[in-house]
DNA sequence: GGGGAAGAGTGGTATAAAGTGGGGATTTGT
DNA sequence: ACAAATCCCCACTTTATACCACTCTTCCCC
């Protein structure tokens, strides 16, 4: 369960800090893909990335996703590893996709961890028409 | 599994340098043949082509595919190895089959490795019709 | 409350690796 | 024998990776 928003740099060559509260989640390595619409990055536990190509294989041999589904979601993901000091390095094609320049926020989305361009991000804050926490909470 | 998109140019002599991210699963050869439908190529591992040819037959002795499918499939193949700098030639004939020219992108698709013209994959991340990764995300 | 230690976040530099281009010898086919 | 294609080196540029240094905050413990 991953909780919390945090706002980093990103330098020019790309580096983000793993926020601490999510890095002890991983060992050693991640993934990161771009989500569907591209609006923002996903960034996965190794276990939860291999369950989630299983599930689209599993679709795609059913009939219920597409070639081109299975061809974008895994050609955008790439494994990442972090340095001494917990970060990683995202791809020029990633940073381009999600809009992301020089800073982020990295947010915890329960069961997962999205990336988002700060802008973009607050427009998901500003989208309180469609609230209605009465049916949850 | 092999992740990730990457431009790659092709010099006058056919020649591609195959992604260092797919390149450490190669030993020293691989193979390369048309897909079907031939709106890229798809470069195997030996396991994986052997495997692939295997399933062929074994489709072919069922019933299940043609021998003309057969006799497409395995006269467009052929084995590639990789010079110092961890290139490979396609031939003119492969280039042609896909409308590569100067330069291709190489994708990491899950169980496979595709080879397309760079305008021809546009369309493939252009069709985002199909997109509903609600379904699997 | 103050001082110190530990951890988190950020920036820069040096080194290695990846990607690209080209020359020339050798082979192949005509 | 000649032209074209292929192979085997070598050279250069760009990008990625591994280190190192510094600041700031937080959390103890005294």
């Amino acid at each position: 369960m991953h909780l919390g928003k945090h706002h980093r740099s990103v330098d020019d060559k790309g580096r983000i800090a793993m926020p601490a509260a999510f890095r002890d989640a991983f060992e050693d390595t991640g993934y990161i893909a771009k989500a569907p619409g591209h609006h923002c990055l996903t960034a996965y536990l190794p276990s939860d990335f291999t369950a989630t190509i299983e599930r689209l294989e599993s679709l795609l041999r059913e009939g219920q996703a597409t070639q081109n589904e299975y061809r974008q979601f895994t050609s955008s993901a790439v494994e990442i590893s972090f340095d001494a000091q917990g970060r990683f390095r995202l791809p020029r094609e990633l940073r381009d996709a999600a809009r992301i320049e020089d800073s982020a926020i990295v947010a915890g989305v329960g069961t997962r961890i999205e990336i988002w361009n700060p802008d973009l991000w607050a427009g998901v804050e500003a989208d309180t028409d469609s609230l209605r926490g009465e049916r949850w909470l």
